[in-house]
RNA sequence: GCCACCUUAGCUCAGUGGUAGAGCAACGGUUUCGUAAACCGUAGGUCCCGGGUUCGAAUCCCGGAGGUGGCUCCA
């Protein structure tokens, strides 16, 4: 312990810099709290205010030692694991013998919490050697904290206020006053080191903020996010329902099975000119498949399995009169009866058909689409509205072509995803390369090569990435696509990765241009990702409003007076003849009533018909919040026809595909 | 799967051991109205399911299902 080490308190206080609000001290750049000894030679120095953005994880890792405290004062006998600052607030995680926590305990912490603030007790940080933590943490029964203290390197560091102290490393506020706005939000089971087959511990969320108003925002946005959570829009906007015969199985509804169309739509329109082709493949395989690309038993926990009458007969005629078996026998018997799979993928169904017939190198690269319906048996603690689902269908695509066009597909792939996500009013994906794991397949060649092509792919657009080391799959390196939504919540949606595994269990071959077999290598890749995420994704971004190209109904006619009724019926039938979704209310309610209604289930316009429309051929238009005046109708249907194409496409020729323009070149046979 | 909580009409929610309620939605009628909710009426319930305690259970206890927030896992 060095007395003499000088600390940012004392440095600021020589300048005159500690002011009332200053809460640490960024030293070269780094953050250190008032208490911690400066590094030798420190030259640039310079106060933390409450107000700076790196005051908030201060204030919040202080909240939670204060909340630790009060938990340690009201239930003596709980003992401490793990109390971090994080993005959204603060956690501590603790061992209780006598039982959960319950909502009214939160009350009383707070108010013990609110105690400990208005006693206005300073933080002190004690440096001592490992013999002397070792005694002080047993002689309070701090076992989770023993642990952890054989772990962790010197210097050893105490951070106490009043009595209460903490096996820690900072940083944190000066005194307990500092403290001016928190709430303590949730309790939730957490394992110990977030390791399952640890104890469970039990872990009370908060959130802290250096004034109250600051709070106050964070627990608005916390109710915006709420209004706008795509299961209750789901519901409100008649999208999607579920029921408990099918659980985290969505049933798109009308409205929603609209948005489900046009994005597999729009996905088609992309293939076609991106020289994709499309496949149908079954749903049910025999175990044999799934048995060859590894999926049992390595994914068998996240597989259906199908079983029929006769294999049902199978297993009792085999266990019938057998007497008493072990369960490893009888497990041996049924899975040998089982002779079916649900696919969870599309991959190996398309090694199928890759090795259908013999393949040229004039193929390649073959890019095989599949929308196929994909079941996974999930855990039901991880499900999650439709961004957690047990059945989905992806924009699944499989790319087979040789190792020196990985490049190129890569590069390609990235185009594709940033007019996807620029069409979806998506702001720009952050991108992270994931590269080997320490438990994988192929030789390190090998994966350099991987590597190195989708790094030259990505630098080949100029992009900016990360890297993610050790993160990618056994079978091979990928890249992640990961995007903000409106309310800055980061979701992974697109992906391509390499994968060199499944083309050596089908053995796949082409013919290269030397008349020798060669095995192509595989790229597993989608855009939205899972559809029915994107849905959810997309439904909490735009709140619901989703653009006019997108929206079940573009646009409702509204009548005045049933004077107009007719004329309203028959504008709704001229503009769905030119393709667009549009609707007539002509129910009796006002016309204030239909409005409302209409704008509840977010349709981007509003067409109103009264005797002055009615006899100018016009209606009055508005789009949202915005007032369009009144437009001639044959405007209204170029402008809704305009508006029904995804903003990349517009003035582009549409796409046929029943048609194909010119011949086709061979290598998009399928 | 684990920890905690929740489940009452289509939706949002009251109802703490003694006759199941409200608003909106639905349905019928009246109203024909100009930019976010007309009026009157009617109908709607296995209080999630099963078991237990009790003279009596939506309410208390046990088990199960589904959901929610986390943990672990992931498109």
């Amino acid at each position: 312990m060095s007395a003499a080490a000088r600390t940012a308190r004392g440095w600021l206080e020589e300048r005159g810099l500690l002011g009332e609000d200053v809460v640490g001290a960024r030293v070269d750049g780094v953050v250190y709290d008032l208490h911690t000894p400066l590094p030798a030679g420190a030259r640039c120095v310079e106060p933390i205010r409450l107000s700076d953005p790196d005051a908030l994880p201060i204030v919040r890792h202080s909240s939670a030692h204060v909340m630790a405290d009060a938990v340690q004062r009201l239930f003596p006998g709980t003992r401490l694991a793990f109390g971090p600052a994080t993005d959204e607030g603060f956690y501590y995680d603790y061992e209780r013998p006598d039982g959960a926590f319950t909502e009214e305990d939160l009350a009383r912490i707070e108010a013990t919490m609110r105690e400990i603030v208005a006693a206005d007790r300073p933080f002190e940080r004690i440096e001592l050697d490992r013999e002397q933590a070792r005694a002080l943490l047993a002689a309070r029964g701090e076992r989770f904290k023993l642990e952890h203290l054989e772990r962790i390197a010197p210097p050893i560091t105490l951070y106490r206020h009043g009595d209460w102290f903490d096996l820690c490393e900072g940083p944190h506020v000066p005194s307990t006053r500092f403290l001016r706005a928190f709430k303590l939000t949730s309790i939730a089971g957490a394992y110990w080191r977030g390791d399952e087959r640890n104890p469970m511990l039990q872990r009370i969320y908060g959130t802290a903020f250096p004034s109250e108003a600051e709070l106050r925002a964070h627990l608005e946005r916390l109710e915006q996010a709420r209004q706008r959570d795509h299961r209750r829009l789901g519901r409100e906007l008649e999208l999607v329902t579920f029921h408990p015969w099918a659980p985290a199985s969505p049933f798109f509804l009308p409205r929603g099975a609209v948005l489900y169309e046009r994005l597999i739509a729009y996905v088609r329109e992309q293939y076609a000119r991106r020289g994709y082709v499309e496949v149908v493949t079954p749903q049910i395989y025999d175990a044999e498949l799934w048995r060859r690309s590894g999926h049992l038993p390595s994914y068998a926990a996240n597989m259906y399995l199908a079983l029929t009458a006769e294999d049902v007969d199978r297993i009792v005629e085999r266990l019938a009169g057998r007497g008493p078996l072990a369960a490893d026998e009888i497990r041996a018997v049924v899975a040998d009866a089982v002779r079916a799979g649900i696919k969870p993928m599309n991959c190996p169904g398309h090694c199928l058909l890759f090795a259908a017939r013999r393949r040229s190198y004039r193929e390649l690269p073959l890019r095989v689409a599949d929308f196929g319906r994909l079941h996974r048996f999930e855990r039901s603690g991880v499900l999650h509205g439709l961004t957690r689902v047990r059945s989905f269908a992806q924009d699944d695509a499989h790319v087979f072509c040789t190792e020196e066009q990985v490049q190129d597909e890569i590069a390609a792939f990235l185009d594709f995803v940033h007019e996807v996500y620029e069409d979806f009013g998506f702001g720009p994906a952050r991108v992270v390369l994931a590269t080997r794991p320490d438990q994988r397949l192929g030789d390190d060649a090998r994966w350099d090569r991987a590597e190195a092509a989708l790094r030259a792919g990505i630098e080949a657009r100029g992009l900016h990435y990360e890297v993610a080391e050790g993160e990618g799959a056994f079978y091979g390196p990928k890249v992640e696509l990961h995007l903000k939504d409106a309310l800055g919540r980061a979701w992974q949606l697109g992906t391509i990765q390499l994968d060199f595994n499944l083309p050596e269990r089908f053995e796949l071959e082409y013919v290269a241009r030397g008349n020798e077999r060669r095995r192509p290598v595989m790229l597993h890749r989608a855009v939205l990702g899972s559809i029915e995420r994107f849905v959810g994704v997309l439904v909490e971004h735009t709140a619901g409003a989703l653009p006019t190209w997108l929206a079940p109904e573009q646009i409702a006619l509204l009548s005045v007076t049933e004077a107009q009724a007719e004329a309203c019926h028959r504008m709704a039938e001229r503009l769905r003849a030119a393709g667009v979704r549009a609707v007539a209310d002509t129910s009796s309610e006002k016309l204030g009533a239909k409005i409302r209604a209409a704008r509840v289930l977010r349709v981007p316009y509003l067409g109103i018909v009264g005797a002055r429309e009615l006899e100018q051929g016009t209606v009055s238009l508005r789009r949202r919040d915005e007032e369009l005046g009144t437009v001639a109708f044959d405007v209204l249907l170029e402008r809704m026809r305009a508006e029904s194409v995804p903003p990349s496409q517009r003035g582009r020729e549409p796409v046929s595909w029943s048609e194909p323009r010119g011949p086709s070149p061979p290598s998009r046979r399928m």
